[in-house]
DNA sequence: AGAAATTATACTCAACTTGAGTATAATGAG
DNA sequence: CTCATTATACTCAAGTTGAGTATAATTTCT
């Protein structure tokens, strides 16, 4: 136990490595390096005082963006993503073994880009995650896992719960699931690189080493926490409509919502309150701008207590 | 960015630290170390193929206890846990940085014990988590917080929302929060330990360095996952009765469950199926044996989707 | 053996929440 | 001044949840 702590550790390097997400013009972005081929990741330093602190260190001085908001994903071990042979076979891949921590962060777009820097949509990456306007994309991936099935009656199950069958039920936090199928299938670059499968690839932007699996899951992370966490006013300017609050939730949930019961769902939860200001020169009915209150964060604890209770 | 990686890294001992879980008696346990200071951790060793291997490898080593399930918590930098000073004042802290990743593990509770490790109820460093039954406990730790708070409106804010009113509604997910508004308040040996504030402790066991608040954050996430996940078959023998099953999750809540509702609960998940045995022997009419499906893990996605969505 | 205690299982019903849709209000454009 | 457009308000049936009662099948007590 803890005496074995000197025993033959493993000295490593640590890299933190960002999911930098920002909502623009309904579109969710996530910041990349090498014209959207990486996500952006930095050494942790000695001077860092925590690795949080690390993180929006880092971040902060090479991007030029303020973070608002931060939460730690996944931590892995370099070698624990690729069989031994797998280690040649990448010349990229460092010698020395390395620890990754993965982090989430929130934040707004802006203007000003370092050069090698650019914002991406995620549906670049997975553009089967959106519902929003159907092509028919998914029956199409649907097509091409049956035919990996063939016929065996598990995987046909998993492919029917995660994927759905034709406007059947979606659940929209099983991004990564859904991404490890398709690999597991040899449906994407990152797999069939590495000669597991050789298929024709499902549409959708290839990343660096596991980047997209990273991704996958920032995006799971926080489909599932706006649900019952106040996170998405990190994503909206200090003043906005309904309508916009809206649309940033279906960008990131990517499947509309009934406009009457998304503002009762708001109401209900007493989260913004009115500042008296309407907005002007659009068409139609001005809308009332609306802030978060941010007391709310002290006052309850969001969590959907589902479990039968005695009084 | 990623070009950076080489530019300054700090090279770190990583260490894997795990809260292992099972429930004997209506009572969840965790493993411990040291007469129940501290929880057992290992080093990350060069041979592990993954994080979790190794973890699983030096766990059913050392405790000789099968591991069914294996999430990971939280990663944190040991010099994140304190400031510079008390560096010199924990001689056991070592004078490398190094990287702790936390790991919650499910398991059953095994007659044979390594002679330094035992299994200790988490109610015996958080007494004032188990509300099954009513010791007036919480109403003094109110009574302490409320004279810390002295009259300061967002402090009685947060203490009613953590630790609520007389009978008021109580979140059980909050066990992180709930602690960390004890040590804040200096509430806690761990916080007086580094003279931040002097008082009369509550009660419940202390653990070395920030080993409470690592069992906390399982407790949480253990609370919050058994609402919408299978996970606590992991915790039960193979067949077990409906009551069985409720008492585990009773134990883990740390509330009575409503016993119709319950029942209704479970029926609607689909999770078990009888097993066409039943018990004997007990007083009262004998419970027919259930089992779980594992076959839901396939099929369902496991999650509550609440957002209004349109067809 | 029969009554009582004990535990399991089944059912009921009002209150609340959710899904889906319709109605009305306030603006800009033509 | 009318229409298109967007915002906001209301309705109502269906489903879910909270809380309690009724009945069944055992062991235990007398």
């Amino acid at each position: 136990m803890r005496e074995n702590r000197t025993m033959g550790n493993a000295v490593v390097e640590t890299e933190l490595i960002a999911v930098l997400v920002a909502v623009t013009d309904g579109d969710p972005r996530v910041l990349t390096i090498e014209s959207g081929y990486a996500l952006p990741s930095g050494p942790l330093e000695p001077g860092h005082r925590s690795l949080q602190a690390g993180l929006r260190a880092w971040v902060e001085r090479q991007t030029h963006h303020p973070i608002f908001y931060v939460e730690q994903l996944y931590t892995f071990a370099d070698q624990a993503r690729a069989g031994a042979d797998q280690q040649a076979a990448d010349p990229q891949r460092g010698v020395a073994r390395g620890i990754s921590i993965s982090y989430l962060a929130l934040s707004r777009e802006a203007a000003a880009e370092y050069p090698s820097t650019s914002w991406r949509s995620w549906y670049h990456y997975f553009p089967w995650e959106d519902l929003r306007e159907n092509n028919g994309l998914l029956a199409g991936i649907r097509q091409q896992l049956i035919a990996w099935a063939s016929h065996e009656e598990s995987r046909l199950a998993r492919i029917a719960g995660l994927f759905g069958a034709e406007g059947g039920p979606w659940n929209e936090e099983l991004v990564l699931q859904r991404y490890e199928l398709l690999w597991e299938a040899g449906l994407v670059p990152e797999a069939t690189r590495y000669a597991l499968v050789a298929a024709t690839p499902v549409p959708g932007k290839e990343m660096l080493h596991d980047h997209r699996r990273i991704l996958a899951t920032a995006i799971a992370r926080l489909r599932a926490k706006i649900k019952y966490r106040p996170v998405v006013f990190e994503l909206l300017p200090h003043e906005f409509t309904l309508l916009e609050l809206q649309q940033t939730m279906e960008a990131l949930a990517g499947q509309g919502l009934h406009k009457p019961n998304f503002r009762r769902f708001i109401e209900q939860q007493e989260l913004v309150e009115e500042t008296g200001r309407a907005t002007s020169g659009q068409a139609g009915r001005p809308a009332k701008l609306f802030r978060f209150r941010p007391s709310v964060l002290e006052e309850r604890g969001f969590t959907g207590s589902k479990l039968p209770l005695v009084r």
